[in-house]
DNA sequence: TATACTTAACATGTATACAACATACTACTT
DNA sequence: AAGTAGTATGTTGTATACATGTTAAGTATA
């Protein structure tokens, strides 16, 4: 009677990755802008502006920025609209705190699963990033830098997991813009290799040591003085003022 | 010459939780019928219903689907609409597999920030689910029993892991919502009282090992026989057949 | 009678219109 | 002249209308 129906149903497929959803495209193109320094913490996002620069209407936009806000990209206002994220002292500890936790956790499940493909993946990703640090394309070696701890994540193939620490990139990019010092980006290139090497021959607990230490690094090179959270920083403005006048009299 | 305008930059705050805007309060509804099982994997969730559930118009309750969404708590199909989501056997280990992984990784900073007040809570907590359990109010001691795991990760004092731990928790009530036996949840309710006795001792690494054998118990009591994912369990419709029919003649 | 095709009903995707709110500017009062 | 109040402008919040796509039912034909 319904045996037709049965061969019916498992035909409902490949029909997915068509058209992309423009939502995709878009929320891509932002996050990306975000995590590549074109857009600086703090930086207002105009539902308006945003619709006619992706010629869509607002919903579409409205969409993304609300998405963008639950991955802490940016923060919306109450009436006031969307902006850019500046994260405080303490969400850039607390992120950093998440990924040693997180990543370090899942190296042992990294290492048993890495197979020669994902190895090829992550030595590629590492040239890249190489390369982009010679040519002095800061931008695209952060993007590149949050990209291969994503990459890397991955290996352990447990979605959540890779999800969480994927977003927790995104975040530490714009921790880096924030409170980032010129070096802070400049030593961790050459250094992922290092983990490959590692993860490579095995060696599980160095590779969790390592990627403990890279971390630490990376988090020590952030400079929190000029306290953006709260009060503004006159701090800085009258330092400045004693800085670069010659005397005050 | 700005001096007042120094006073008065810090007074803009506490205008913030006064209407606790309608979204959240729609969200809050839907997450918890779906974690109470209220609302069982599967179900359809037309946008038009809920509209006139909530008295709002379909944009808001859009906002909160595609919230739900992107935790993974209902599903959109383009065009086809929302349904709560009903994970795979794949999926439901990777959620445990995440929760072992760092939920364990964080009982060191919960052992080590507990205060007076987490402990109170959270003792309160276990002493209102094993009421609920003992009143046979299942919905209750569902929630209450991943209320706990939000709780308990909140001590550690770092938001983005209470975050990421307490949507895992929300997922794993629909994990035990498709795949759990009876028993899922009957055990662990006594048992949360254990781990508050180790980590009030001091005792990290017998917590940490707890934790661990606790969602392993969880996961190990999981039934996924009657595979869910990709074609209709004909399985089990054969099977019910057979067993529910006297002879096949 | 079963299958295929057409059509109708329904649900979602998107844009737009309108209302509410915040901010900035201007005018008026002290 | 300075501060406050009122107004005007612009932006966000919400609902509704319209377009598009999917599902299901019904009819006609083989």
């Amino acid at each position: 009677m319904s045996r037709d129906n049965i061969t019916a149903m498992g035909n409902r497929r490949k029909g997915k990755s068509r058209d992309t959803r423009r939502d995709e495209e878009i929320y891509r193109a932002m996050s990306e802008a975000i995590v590549e320094h074109r857009l600086s913490p703090g930086d207002r996002l105009p539902e308006d502006a945003l619709a006619e620069a992706f010629d869509v209407s607002r919903t579409g936009i409205r969409k993304v920025l609300q998405r963008l806000a639950l991955e802490r990209l940016v923060t919306i206002q109450a009436n006031r609209g969307a902006s850019v994220a500046r994260p405080s002292p303490g969400e850039a500890r607390d992120v950093f705190g998440a990924r040693r936790m997180v990543e370090c956790a899942l190296m042992d499940a990294v290492a048993d699963n890495m197979t020669e493909e994902d190895l090829a993946e992550l030595r590629q990703l590492v040239r890249d990033e190489r390369q982009a640090q010679a040519e002095g394309e800061q931008r695209q070696a952060i993007q590149l830098s949050a990209a291969f701890h994503t990459r890397l994540s991955r290996v352990a193939r447990n979605e959540p997991m890779s999800e969480f620490i994927g977003q927790l990139a995104l975040r530490s990019s714009l921790v880096i813009a924030v409170y980032g010092s010129t070096d802070s980006i400049g030593c961790d290139c050459g250094d992922h290799g290092e983990v490959l090497d590692l993860l490579e021959a095995g060696e599980k607990d160095k590779a969790r040591t390592w990627m403990a230490g890279h971390l630490e690094h990376i988090e020590r090179s952030l400079r929190f003085e000029s306290g953006s959270e709260g009060t503004p920083d006159f701090k800085s403005i009258f330092q400045r003022r004693a800085q670069s006048g010659a005397g005050d009299g």
